[in-house]
DNA sequence: AGGTCTAGGGAG
DNA sequence: CTACTCCCTAGACCTT
């Protein structure tokens, strides 16, 4: 039996400078609020040091030192002390309970003492400590403290991530820690009204005290000190020297009633801590918190042991019971990009509870598992059933690494993920060991860390009993997960949309990840030669403008270059110094005639198309010769999908240059591209949502739409809008629905603020439908806490309610845009659907291949192109009936490019 | 060497 | 603060 009790030399005692820290995080951390408009900026910093630094020090023992009435004593010796303090800021106030429940629930015993100073409860717990043969580690980044450190004290800077013990102070001040309040003493604290002996500063100070060892010493031997100014300024300020002396000296005798064993470190309450900081929203702390040790006794534990199915005939009669039962929960163990993945394994929950784990492909295992074929004989038919319902999280993933073996995956119901998103599409997160803590208030086991890191031993390599419990417990979790959260929709007015638009999009997003797009490598080649050059002579010019050679790509290099060598104006600044972007450059190009910044708007141009394209893309182009991205279902705030790995949403098509990148996407032999985009959807939304008269008539007239809004705002015929105008009209047609300002606008177009706001007084006069529109759509939104689309997705809006302005300014824009654009979303998500089912329908062999928002890009063979044609523009206009025609263009050729 | 943050910039 | 929604790159900075 091994003694879990640190040998008492090892016992560490870690003691918090709380109240310290409280100030230090409220002003190093900017003003912050929950979404209910709870103050939180100092609670944050204060938690986030004390995780930080009980990591770092690892203390057995541990307490959280408060001031209490902290000046009453002091101010008996002087009622000047800290007199000319301030009240804390009315910010600050309501997190002082705060920071002491965050102490409770980390299980951080908190102490103090009625009239004293945290110091002093510092001081007498070191010194207690001490005495019981600890280490004592005081966390604090104040000096005074540097008057408590000896060889068994020493303090920790959790900022600076740095200890300091005798020596470092002595190197620091160059006295003995001892001697540090009667340093304190002689140069006095302004900002704690402790008078200073005048004419003594640091060096002063420090030279008595080599002289004399301390106060008293110095104080009965004045005749000696040699500088007669300085012996009468002592002379005259004994008393208040003495005074000093006491007010900066630590009491270490308080009478705290506190055993040292009282305070050994404990784990912290995981359920208590997990529901504060989810209240708090701290959320990036919540994954710093340890494991949950005490489950909540109503919900029975995620199955802890599970079956590994090694015979056909296991694996049959799991088949059996999922098809019995007609679900089964499935979390697929791989490696890699699904697309190209083995399956090595494979988790099952079923619905009685009971859990399997499937190994195909583990290397120990070798002929003792369920060979290959076997299995996917076994399951094809259980898996291609769509009446048996498939749940599991990120079933995308899990149907394109069964595709790997020849395996359909059909009948995606309970995407715990998707599901979860749709509660909330602002998360940034819904991954399954979230939601299990979250919502099942269990933790998932972890991975082995040579599979969660992708380091070292690859999965396969692994024994399956080392895996098989977390495949299991994962699929255990997603199969219980699923019905709360099915609940949670049917009560949100969601379940529909996921029913009937995320789910059924699901593999169709797989086809199109795994069907992938052909890139000419060639041809990329050949621009990136072409580019290289260039590239090149632009460094070089911007270096000779510059007089010498610097790093382009490092914004402070340039900053120096431009603002402190070529005392160019600083024109805009950013958190970290003065601006570099583009908008900068244009204006010091333009204004200042830089021939500098002229030269570097074209070298971030070049160089940027080059390492994100030329350079990356191909090798990101698979076997096939073609590129998979990966597209997010589960990802954006207003229900548009996202592309990564690469991002194919955002390819070059504004420059010639990016207009050549993507000349390289094309189709394969004897196919064309087929590219079928809407037109001006979101606006077109917006006059059907806002209901706007005007703008509706515009759209069934199939008119300019920029220059009808021009001729509307100018009071002109539509004929006789000029560029100016029009340019002007095209803007605002663009940024009212992201709630564009008078500023906004007047920066964009270079325009007065005045004729900027004239402007759009007269839109809203002209399109009062709209102004009606954005209006009611913030106020709803205040008043019940979300946004939705016209078909009922969601997007909680909680910090309308923020008390940062600037916040809830931001979230307002964001409230008006959502409804639009997700809306636009939705309607691309139908009509990939119906595109989908069309192609099936006809026999078609064109594939879609990539969204882009509001774009389908189809590869067809040339003898379906126009069918295929006709077909996206059909499926794409009829995908919903609006008070304006929804309007698709479209286009084929051998590339992306030539498509458009 | 590896992770995270920031600035900047590509798309709709 | 000042136009919404994303993802990616390079450099800076910090930690192992």
């Amino acid at each position: 039996m091994a003694d879990t009790s640190p040998p008492r030399t090892e016992r560490r005692l870690a003691l918090f400078d709380a109240s310290g820290f409280i100030f230090r995080a409220y002003h190093a951390i900017p003003p912050l609020t929950t979404s209910k408009g709870v103050p939180t900026n100092a609670v944050l910093g204060f938690t986030r040091m004390v995780l930080k630094a009980l990591q770092e020090l690892k203390p057995t023992h541990v307490a959280l030192a408060f001031d209490k009435s902290g000046r009453v004593e002091r101010q008996k010796i002087d009622p000047q002390y800290k007199a000319n303090r301030k009240a804390p800021p009315e910010d600050l106030t309501p997190q002082f309970p705060l920071i002491r429940k965050v102490g409770d629930v980390l299980n951080l015993p908190s102490l103090d003492a009625e009239g004293w100073e945290a110091d002093d409860v510092i001081g007498t717990l070191a010194m207690q400590a001490k005495a019981e043969g600890f280490q004592v580690l005081v966390v604090t980044s104040d000096k005074d403290f540097m008057q408590i450190v000896d060889e068994d004290i020493t303090l920790f800077d959790p900022q600076k991530n740095k200890r300091m013990a005798v020596a470092d102070v002595q190197e620091k001040m160059g006295i003995l820690p001892r001697q540090v309040r009667d340093f304190l003493a002689l140069v006095g604290d302004a900002v704690d009204n402790v008078a200073k002996v005048p004419g003594v500063g640091d060096k002063t100070a420090v030279e008595l005290l080599h002289q004399f060892g301390d106060v008293e010493t110095l104080l009965s031997r004045l005749e000696e000190v040699k500088k007669p100014k300085i012996r009468a300024a002592l002379e005259s300020h004994r008393d208040s020297l003495v005074r000093a002396k006491q007010l900066v000296t630590f009491n270490t005798t308080l009478p705290l009633g506190v055993k040292l064993d009282d305070l050994v470190r404990k784990a912290p309450d995981g359920t208590r801590a997990r529901d504060l900081f989810t209240e708090l929203e701290f959320f990036a702390l919540l994954r710093d918190l340890p494991a949950e040790e005490t489950p909540r006794p109503d919900v029975a534990p995620l199955v802890a042991t599970t079956t590994v199915v090694t015979t056909e005939a296991e694996l049959q009669s799991l088949v059996d019971a999922a098809r019995a039962a007609q679900a089964v929960t499935l979390v697929p163990a791989f490696e890699g990009m699904p697309f190209a993945a083995p399956l090595v394994g494979l988790g099952v929950a079923l619905p009685d509870g009971t859990t399997r784990y499937v190994p195909l492909r583990h290397q120990q295992l070798g002929a003792s598992q369920v060979p290959v074929p076997a299995f996917v004989a076994a399951m094809k038919d259980l898996l291609a059933d769509a009446g048996v319902k498939k749940g599991g999280h990120d079933l995308k993933a899990l149907t394109l690494v069964l595709a790997n073996d020849g395996l359909t995956l059909e009948g995606a119901h309970d995407d715990v993920e998707l599901l979860s998103y749709l509660l909330n599409p602002s998360r940034r997160e819904h991954a399954l060991a979230d939601l299990a803590r979250e919502r099942l208030r269990s933790e998932l086991p972890a991975l082995p860390a040579s599979v969660e890191g992708k380091k070292g031993r690859a999965l396969s390599d692994h024994g399956p009993e080392e895996v098989a419990a977390a495949y299991a417990v994962r699929a255990d979790a997603a199969r219980r997960l699923a019905p709360e959260l099915w609940r949670e929709l049917e009560l949100g007015g969601l379940a529909e949309l996921a029913r009937t638009l995320e789910l059924p999009l699901l593999p169709i997003l797989a086809r199109m990840e795994r069907e992938g797009v052909k890139l000419d490598v060639k041809e990329l080649g050949r621009i990136s030669e072409r580019v290289d050059v260039e590239v090149k002579a632009k460094e070089a010019e911007c270096h000779t403008a510059a007089g010498h050679v610097f790093n382009l790509g490092s914004n402070p290099q340039l900053a120096q270059v431009l603002y402190e060598e070529q005392k160019l104006p600083i024109l805009k600044r950013g958190k970290t110094g003065p601006s570099t972007d583009q908008e900068v450059l244009e204006k010091l190009a333009e204004e200042h005639g830089s021939v500098l910044a002229r030269a570097l708007i074209e070298y971030r141009g070049l160089s940027k198309l080059k390492s994100t394209y030329l350079d990356t893309l191909p090798s990101l182009v698979a076997k096939d010769g073609r590129i998979h991205t990966t597209y997010h279902q589960a990802a954006t705030a207003t229900g548009r999908l996202s592309s990564s790995d690469p991002n194919l949403q955002n390819i070059p098509i504004r420059t010639e240059l990016g207009r050549e990148i993507r000349r390289a996407f094309v189709a394969d032999a004897g196919h064309q591209l087929v590219s079928a985009d809407y037109s001006q959807v979101e606006l077109r939304l917006l006059a059907h949502i806002a209901e706007d008269p005007v703008l509706i008539q515009a759209f069934l007239d199939d008119e300019d739409i920029h220059s009808r809004t021009a001729a509307e705002i100018f009071g002109v015929d539509p004929k006789t809008v000029d560029r100016e105008q029009r340019r002007v009209a095209k803007t605002v047609n663009f940024g009212i629905a992201y709630g564009l300002s008078a500023h906004g606008l007047s920066t964009r177009l270079g325009i007065s603020q005045e004729s900027a706001r004239d402007v759009i007084e007269r839109y809203f006069t002209r399109y009062a439908g709209i102004r009606q529109y954005l209006e009611d759509t913030v106020e709803k939104a205040r008043k019940v806490g979300y946004v939705e689309t016209l078909y009922g997705r969601r997007r909680l809006m909680g910090d309308l309610l923020s008390k940062n302005r600037g916040v809830a300014q931001a979230a307002e824009r964001a409230a008006i845009n959502m409804p639009i654009q997700g809306t636009a979303a939705d309607l691309m998500k139908k009509a990939m659907l119906s595109v989908d089912a069309a192609l099936r329908e006809q026999k078609l062999k064109a594939r879609v291949l990539l969204q882009v928002h509001d774009e389908l890009l189809i590869e067809a063979p040339d003898a379906e192109v126009e069918a295929v044609k006709a077909l996206a523009v059909r499926c794409m206009a009829s995908v919903a009936e609006l008070k304006v025609p929804l309007k698709v263009d479209v286009g084929a050729g051998t590339s992306w490019a030539d498509a458009h």
